[in-house]
DNA sequence: ACACTAACGATACTGCTAGTTCCGGAACCG
DNA sequence: CGGTTCCGGAACTAGCAGTATCGTTAGTGT
């Protein structure tokens, strides 16, 4: 979303500092994560990345780009598609990351910033949605194989199953309750699977 | 919350219209629900209700006083304690009632803005997290009937269980996702019911 | 070398939004 | 009536997004 305005003429002139972008993306995460987009200033962005406000200025063009920015930044963690051989090993393994994420400080910050601001902003709202998609498909695509491999009735509800494990982390982010851990995964998958196990 | 400062000699002076508390909070709630707390002017909610700003101040201390007390007049609604005789009937019809809530214009409004505003404001977290747990203080009351009759196993997680049914509106509300209708809770509540039961 | 150009941090400034307070007048009590 | 509180509208104010300017700096091209 950056350098929507590429010099025509490049090379001419003192040449953008590689990493200022970085370090004004991070700062602005750090801050969004912390406080919300509403009372995240610029100045205190720029401040804290060591820069100029107009050196902001010169990437994004409105305070709402670069917090979509910054989020990309973030949304970029990666959930390795497990294929363990039993329907138990791959969601187990699907959510423990999950857990694991949503665990740490970063990761419950950026649940509570993308579930707050995703009802106030579309863009950021598109990025958790496929945050979100990119999570459950891997957990979708393990229930298909399993009802291939006989493990799971042909007519369960795979959206419903994959989103029982999701809803309950949600709920409880934002009721302030506490999440489940590590130790609780596979008890959370063993009774979900019961409900749809042929 | 309001009348805090409740004056010392009653009776004197130009009493209060008796009608503007409610009509402040009234149009206060309608743009809450309906723009959000930052996206909500005091300004904006004074026009509505018909009356000054100043009107509005001598009431409640601060636009988030003002907030508070607004959600504490829709936080009202009430649903049955049912005990249809079996844990099906039970929890169908907690849900049903529940998802009834949610499909509403009203409902959705109410739980989107209470979602938003509980990461925002402990108050209106507290507020969202009393009608969550009335709600579900009521289905946990319905599955330890269940475990007496004998429907249902003695070690089941019954936190779990009713979390699972309103996780799922829950996250689908964040996502933007179509909620569940009436037609889905029998489906929904059996595949709960699957994993506990006897 | 050297002229040219764009980026840089800092700072001041502008325009606007929105929370809060002030004011002159009206309503009500005793 | 006199004192008190309420009322609506207007004024005040702080904060902040976004822009402009300045002296400086790091590159490019000849």
């Amino acid at each position: 979303m950056a350098d929507l305005d590429v010099p025509r003429r490049r090379g001419r002139g003192r040449p953008r500092d590689p990493e200022t972008d970085s370090k004004i993306t991070r700062a602005a995460a750090e801050l969004l994560l912390l406080r919300g987009f509403d009372k995240t200033t610029v100045d205190e962005v720029a401040a804290r990345a060591g820069v100029g406000k107009a050196t902001v200025y010169r990437r994004w063009p409105s305070k709402e780009d670069l917090a979509v920015a910054a989020m990309e930044t973030l949304y970029s963690a990666e959930f390795p598609e497990p294929d363990t051989g039993t329907i138990e090993g791959d969601l187990a393994a699907n959510y423990r990351s999950f857990i694991a994420f949503a665990n740490t400080d970063t990761g419950l910050a950026y649940l509570r910033m993308s579930i707050t601001e995703s009802l106030r902003d579309e863009r950021i709202a598109a990025l958790y949605r496929s945050s979100t998609e990119r999570r459950e498909n891997d957990a979708r695509a393990s229930l298909r194989r399993a009802i291939e491999r006989g493990e799971v009735r042909r007519d369960a509800d795979v959206d419903t199953a994959v989103q029982y494990l999701g809803g309950i982390v949600t709920a409880r982010v934002i009721l302030g309750r506490p999440l489940p851990q590590l130790e609780d995964v596979d008890t959370l998958v063993q009774f979900t699977l019961r409900g749809i196990r042929r």
